[in-house]
DNA sequence: CTGAAAGCGCTTACAG
DNA sequence: CTGAAAGCGCTTACAG
């Protein structure tokens, strides 16, 4: 029918005026619930309204509204599919859903360009406020835009050159602890897996696993070292090689979800998930069900996301006072990768 | 510094305008980058509009123009951290993104009033259309809106007393494909554990196990039949209870993701993954690197978001044909625990 | 309690 | 090529 048609035109504040024969202004009144108006006509506005479907225009109110809010927040993150994102992204709609207020995602793919397009996309829709889970090493393009009052809470990783609250883990000494338990089995050569060095938090998880060799004054052994690997596949491939090594080492760091499935599934092939162990960077699902399962250094992005989402609302009420920087906890899970015992 | 002063005024066209000492139909004509300016005024006012840190407030502009598309579109999931959401949402955005739109997404955790409610909300904000996975059943509610012009296209699941684009997939005939598979391995007491009925989805993957029953011209045995599973924990003790019984099933069809990751914890917890077989609905990442691997009915859900958004956005773009209910293949995936036999 | 006027920031429709 | 006027759908600020 309404394909035949054509759209119906929408009904305005002035058609229910007209039809409930008051003015616009006591519709307004209306609509939105001030008390103040004779039953009657309350009556007769709302038979007119319901009458013509009418629906308010949120967008045209927002415009002329004081309080410049208009409901609505952005949440950027490194890919929305990721299982860490996807838990951040439903604790930051939960949160935003007891303020009333709807959630905008993007997908930033570790993507610095991609970060700038999609904030100033939201900002010109001019969300009251963004939680991004950066891309750039660079925010100050975002101070303009902090400084016209729009919220801005950086999650898993910290903004650069910029004043701005977050929330984030140490990496650091998550990493470290991955690998001092590693070395409490035993283990000395003990292979990095990370991510491009271009990610912050790619630096950081390499730092700890440098620093927990420096504290037990091991060298580390940089040819088993691998940066750069940008995807499950890329971890696979990498884990065989540093196994197919004259020397390989004995044990794995995997310092991020993907990367740690990526050298699981290796290690399977090869048959060697019970010889070699592994501690990997981020919880994953299913991680406690693989066979042996996998010991992973847990970041929580339920409270990463609520505690971020709870920043940025209470900036929006008002609260004035410096930035926060919130770092959450990291847990190391035993599960039984990250516990098998170096060889003699 | 922002923090003291508070929120600086937002510049506009007007500020810019009288900056760059022009009209302010001048400085959007530039902004929107119409050709037909002269290059000295442009670039006055491009100096102008850097000079203030103008951002053309994209809420105001949609307000007045003609097409009455907001660039923005609303993605109503039943939870946006199950995996099977988040990768349809991913699929949902890369298509948006090519549409210069972005996606406000709701989750509606299989409850009919948040439906209307976040609908309704996104209504308001005049989204340009709506993919939504819905939990009512009953979609009437939504034919006035439909009939003004915003695009609709369900997903997962079918609308119900509406005339509308969906996207599914043929759940009777995947879930048939379950059973057989599991009868073709010579199992006969199949368990089957499922979500409540009140969800469309489920009620027909219980009839594609009932149908593949019929076609062998064997009983359900209603004692093996688990509906109202809600929980990965509930998934659990319903395996538990049911590998219980005096004549225990020899294999279970389990009819969504998070309940055949319940199951698979309570036959590991009762060492009974090698011995007794299990198919289920919904594939889930590392699903291939358990042991055994889990055979699962496939829906592609990047396939699925990808249509269905291609489908929004033909009909945005003026396609009045009539209603497309597309159905997406489902593929079995033998990977070890559908194809353990039944004892003799 | 009710309404006519002005205006939010921008675009349309029209003159020049 | 440029701009003054009107208007998108609504709310504010002000009279009555």
């Amino acid at each position: 029918m309404s394909a035949a048609s054509g759209p119906s035109a929408r009904p305005t504040m002035r058609d229910v005026a007209a039809l409930a024969g008051v003015s616009l202004k006591t519709v307004s009144r209306v609509v939105n619930g001030i008390a103040t108006v004779d039953p009657i006509l309350a009556t007769k506005v709302r038979n007119a309204a319901d009458k013509l479907g009418y629906r308010p225009n949120m967008t045209a109110s927002n415009l002329r509204r004081g309080d410049r809010r208009t409901g609505a927040i952005g949440l950027l993150l490194q890919d929305a599919a990721n299982p860490f994102s996807a838990a951040l992204m439903r604790a930051v709609e939960n949160v935003a859903r007891t303020h009333q207020t709807v959630v905008l995602v993007g997908s930033l793919d570790d993507d610095p360009a991609r970060e700038r397009e999609l904030s100033s996309t939201l900002f010109d829709r001019r969300v009251d406020g963004l939680v991004i889970m950066p891309s750039s090493d660079d925010h100050a393009y975002l101070m303009a835009e902090h400084n016209a009052g729009t919220g801005l809470v950086f999650v898993d990783r910290s903004p650069k050159h910029l004043n701005a609250d977050s929330v984030t883990v140490d990496n650091v000494a998550g990493a470290a602890a991955a690998v001092e338990h590693l070395m409490e089995h035993g283990h000395r050569r003990i292979a990095f897996l990370g991510d491009v060095l271009a990610i912050m938090t790619a630096v950081e998880r390499f730092d700890g696993y440098r620093r927990a060799f420096e504290r037990r004054g091991v060298a580390v052994d940089s040819r088993l070292v691998a940066h750069g690997l940008r995807s499950i596949e890329a971890a696979t491939s990498a884990t065989s090689a540093l196994l197919a090594l004259p020397e390989p080492p004995t044990a794995l760091f995997t310092s991020q979800n993907l990367i740690t499935i990526g050298a699981c599934r290796a290690l399977r092939a090869l048959g060697r998930q019970r010889s070699v162990a592994m501690v990997g960077f981020d919880d994953f699902p299913l991680a406690d069900m693989l066979d042996p399962g996998v010991t992973v250094v847990a970041q929580d992005a339920e409270r990463i996301g609520r505690l971020a989402a709870e920043i940025l609302f209470s900036r929006l009420d008002g609260d004035r006072s410096p930035a926060r920087n919130v770092v959450v906890d990291t847990s190391l899970i035993p599960r039984g990768s990250g516990e098998i015992a170096a060889p003699l």
